[in-house]
DNA sequence: TCGATGTGTGACATTGATGTGAGGGTCAAG
DNA sequence: CTTGACCCTCACATCAATGTCACACATCGA
């Protein structure tokens, strides 16, 4: 597909489809008259990076999960190093802080916003 | 306290803090001297500004939502105006949207760094 | 009292994710 | 063949979070 259609199909802008080619995040080859032309299966790793983005992971960091998250994910593993893993092990930690802190925060919110709706049922 | 125990007790730059203030999330009040002057709760306040910051919140949000992760609820119930309430039911949606996007990317990072370590093993 | 350290304000720089616009090809439908 | 919708690249602008620097007090210990 072109850009326009993964553009429609994600939701995201075409710049940032670029920008997020351009930070490696995904791939496209090019048709002969140099437009890009993408798998389908981007469209699902669109969404995921948007995610991730949204998550307040930087594209740098994104950039080195994605290749674990992979499908085919044999062919992956014999390359990884142990700089790679440490880096891996890292981010899964942060990634479980930052689940604690929204859980966190999500059930206070919820709290008070029952709170909230009893309070204008006892009114 | 003043701003350099704050900034060690919360591990943040005390530039941060002074900025937190700017954008309504903490709270100071002045020494004689002009000195800001902290009250103990703002330790937590701030540790739960960064989490929220990490997460991918913009503080204008942080802003709305503070209010009503304070102890002192009942305070600040009446208050609230419907307009308050959709956004906080938004945040709220938002965040759990957030919750599963990290845990099901925490899932596959762990699950792949578990592979690797048996493939090590393997080897 | 002097010097180091802490604090205040204010201004400017930077970085990452985005928006926006210019200038120029491609292509299909009329 | 022309027009409109897409696509290309490149450049510049924006916005929020953060860093950095300059200059002026305050405080405190030697």
């Amino acid at each position: 597909m072109k850009i326009g259609e993964l553009s429609q199909r994600t939701n995201t802008p075409v710049r940032m489809l670029r920008y997020y080619e351009e930070q490696g995040l995904i791939h496209s080859e090019r048709l002969p008259n140099g437009y890009r032309n993408y798998e389908d299966y981007v469209v699902d790793r669109v969404w995921q990076v948007r995610g991730l983005l949204d998550v307040g992971l930087p594209t740098r960091i994104i950039k080195q999960i994605l290749p674990c998250l992979d499908s085919s994910r044999a062919i992956h593993l014999p390359y990884v190093t142990p700089d790679m893993i440490a880096t891996l092990e890292h981010e899964r930690d942060r990634m479980a802080e930052k689940i604690e802190c929204l859980t966190k925060n999500h059930r206070a919110i919820n709290d008070y916003l029952e709170a909230v709706s009893h309070e204008i049922r006892a009114s």
